[in-house]
This record gives structure tokens, sequence and C-alpha cells, in this order.
DNA sequence: TTTAGTACCTTGCATAACAAGATACTGTGT
DNA sequence: ACACAGTATCTTGTTATGCAAGGTACTAAA
């Protein structure tokens, strides 16, 4: 998998994923390797940036099967950014399509 | 623009043109312009990698509008280089459009 | 001669994904 | 009791690549 494909993307599903309800770090992994591989080294660092824009917040809560879980919350700003990412993505993948299929 | 959205996408955009035809580097600048902001500071270094990795040969050619022009022709290796990534691509897109199409 | 357009290039910076590792809890098997 | 797999958090250092900001130099028009 091109990991510079990945570059700002990430972001995106992310804020999708905790569109939909709250999730943990290692959930958010698991989720997106499911079609997307991707590294833990890659989305805590992410999370502690999306927290530090102030794009979502956290709680602590138990685990019967582990270590606590921390969990993410999507803030109103981070609804914004989803939307405004969400956006930015189609214009540019729609752009990148037009231009890779004009005829040779 | 996201300039992490353009992360790897470039090579293949400018593969893509000059599978068509041999250009010079002011012109793909140009051409991309058109629909994906970019700059020059990007391409030059990105055609003289391209060419580092044998997928692109050069020759120059006198201009009447301005100084010599170096272009830029795609090698064998250069068009599978092409494919490979642009069936990268189509995965990746389709991977992510998937994940970002799940219900809410 | 000054400016705009064409055309090449480099340096240093910022961003973000990754590999590799550290830490620690729970449950299962031996 | 001990080892191991699975769960769950995190950090450090490396790498890739786009960009801003500059430099050089040619042509042609004002």
């Amino acid at each position: 998998m091109n990991s510079q494909f990945k570059k700002g993307i990430l972001e995106l599903l992310v804020l999708n994923i905790l569109k939909r309800n709250d999730c943990y770090g290692y959930e958010i992994v698991n989720r997106i390797s499911e079609s997307i591989s991707i590294s833990e080294g890659t989305i805590y660092p992410l999370m502690r940036r999306l927290k530090g824009d102030g794009y979502v917040t956290t709680y602590l809560a138990e685990s019967t099967e582990g270590p606590p879980r921390k969990y993410y919350h999507l803030s109103a700003s981070g609804i914004e950014e989803h939307n405004r990412l969400k956006e930015e993505w189609d214009i540019f993948f729609e752009r990148v399509n037009i231009l890779l299929g004009e005829e040779s």
C-alpha cells in the first residue's frame, strides 16, 4: 500500500468513523485496517493532534478485556472539520480522476 | 488545496501526461495547475527522481520563446510504473470511498 | 531599460505515515 | 507458577514529498 496516498486522508477517515459513535484508538486502527493497512504509530499521534486542535474530546473507560480504553468523541468543530475535509477530498479526487481519464 | 492529498499522486499524474507525449517541466506544471494547484519547486525535484529511477529519459530542445526546454520521455519501465501506480490508486480511492460511504 | 513571460534550478521547512520498540492489563493453557 | 496471545496505550527516529522563497537566464514588448 502506497503510504503517500494516505497522507491527509486518514484524518478524514477517523473523523468519519467518530461521526457515527465514540471509539477508542485500538478500535479505530482495526476498523480502518479492514480496508487500508495502517499502523498504531500513525493513529495515536493523529488522535493527539485532533485533540490538540479541539476536534475531539476524550474520556477513559474500563475494559474487561485489557487495560482501560481512551474513547474519542467528536466535537462540534470536529464535525465542521469533517465536512470541510470531505468536500476538499471530493473535489480533489474528482479532479485527479478527470486528469487520469483524459484520453491518451 | 490540502497539500497532503497530493502526496504520491502527483507522480502518477506526471507519468499519465507523459504517456501521451513528451513534455518539458514548465509545461507539466501548467497542465496540472489547470486542475490542481502545484508549484515548480515540487515538479523539478520530482522529475529528477523519475529520471534517477529510470522512468523517464531527457533531451534538450531550443525554444523561440525563452531558454532551452528539457523534454521528458517516458521509458518502458516508466510505463510499467504508471500502470502499477494507477492500479494502486484505483484500489485506494475505491476503498476510501467505501469507508466514507458507509451509512452513518 | 524595464517589465512580463518563459524556462530552468536549489535550499530549507513542514507534515504525516511508518517501523520498532516500550509498557501494562486480561485470560488461557501447561 | 509461568508463558503466551490478545488487548490497549504510547514514544522515538526515519523517510518521503510538497511548498515557499529564492536564484539564473533567455526573449519580446512597452
